[in-house]
DNA sequence: CAGTGGTCTAGACCACTTT
DNA sequence: AAGTGGTCTAGACCACTGA
């Protein structure tokens, strides 16, 4: 199956929409859609929750479903591509060149935060990390880590020069693809001026969290020192759930 | 129908998770649950679905679904009750006393900014007011936010003092339950530092965006200088998504 | 009361993982 | 090949909204 065929009526309701093919704010109801596009009211109800949790479409029972007035006016602030997406668009490289400067590479016993994070036992050890990432040259963030030696060995000083995630996809089969993330912001620390290239006024955002394998093994401990104009976290909130 | 049935299952799932009851981080597969819980396997699959949804678990495509290590290990300083929520743990009020001083109210103009987010006409006026707000007398946050005339004619210097969404909510049956906001963070300024009494070297995190009815109008343009402390925004993400 | 979205079912078949 | 999650259908009935 290519894609399936809620996807596929998605982004045909969200190309439609998009080119003003809807008469009125209010889309069809669910069991037209259904004879319009000769599939069962399930995948139409699918694809209008994706368009749904992608912040494009309103539904409200016993009334219809709505289009986003924002959405159609094309708001280039708002970003409805990437469906609720965080770190990936806060860091994303946009065809810049991105470098990695490692910091430093060890071994140590993990005190009872990261322990407890990364679900180890008493004999585990970590590798500790800290990494220095830049775009176009420019510093943007200071990454500390903590990985599991047991999930990843092989990890070297130049295995760390490189995009850790894109490795373990290519080279290992092992896919990350979820993260629980924290972020806040303090003042900058010394270090972080230095560091960061940030003036003492000039704070930074922090993203902190566990990263996770597709099988739900936490892989990766992680908090990340953001040049300040580099945190843009932008989300869709649903205040009722 | 009191509660839909695949909420009570993931309910119940979920106690049994934390009761540990499964005997491997592995769930019994869908269609043995779909029998033991006598539905469907639809239902079942919605169920997990939620859980998935929650962190709780890790679902793998021709493996199984999995427990989550972090959700058995009962971590406190993830916030596993909460699906996925945002502004409401940040600003949450638990049990403190909130007080909202109210520091202007204006009719304007709209800026071209505010106009496209609220979706508004060339004769579109809009409130435009400033609030402190203060949790136990403390300030923690300063909103500067646009409201459309036109959407609460009868908004007031009084209204203000209170929380416009429980008014809106219980005097006008309107609900607002969803927003699209954007989290930075930036230096303080003068004026910050004198409202949230920080120093000059400490931040404010900036929490800005949309807020909408539940039938898709745009309500309210808002932008919160938060004290630094004070903005922590928990979430579960999807990479690949 | 009619219209519309929400829930739920039983079953078929597909896609991926593991043995 | 067997096991397991993913997609999809056709249809029944419930819950809410609005004329």
């Amino acid at each position: 199956m290519a894609k399936p065929i809620y996807v596929a009526i998605a982004n045909i309701i969200r190309n439609n929409i998009s080119a003003h093919k809807y008469s009125s704010m209010k889309l069809p109801d669910e069991r037209t859609l259904a004879e319009r596009f000769e599939v069962s009211r399930s995948s139409i109800k699918r694809a209008i929750q994706l368009l749904a949790d992608q912040g494009i479409i309103f539904k409200k029972q016993g009334s219809g479903n709505f289009i986003n007035p924002l959405f159609l006016r094309n708001k280039t602030s708002l970003d409805y591509t990437g469906d609720n997406v965080g770190l990936t668009t806060s860091i994303v490289t946009n065809g810049k060149e991105q470098t990695i400067k490692v910091l430093n590479l060890d071994v140590i016993k993990p005190d009872s935060e990261i322990k407890e994070s990364l679900f180890l036992t008493e004999d585990d050890f970590v590798y500790s990390f800290k990494r220095l990432r830049c775009l176009d040259q420019k510093p943007i963030l200071i990454e500390t880590s903590y990985i599991p030696v047991r999930a990843f060995p092989e990890l070297s000083q130049n295995l760390l020069e490189q995009s850790l995630f894109n490795y373990l996809e290519n080279e290992k089969n092992m896919i990350i693809n979820r993260a629980y993330l924290d972020l806040t912001t303090e003042p900058s620390t010394p270090n972080d001026q230095e560091l960061l290239n940030l003036k003492p006024t000039e704070p930074v955002g922090i993203m902190a969290g566990i990263f996770f394998v597709d099988d739900g093994t936490p892989f990766e401990y992680s908090s990340m020192r953001l040049h300040y104009r580099y945190l843009n976290f932008s989300t869709f909130v649903d205040l009722d759930k």
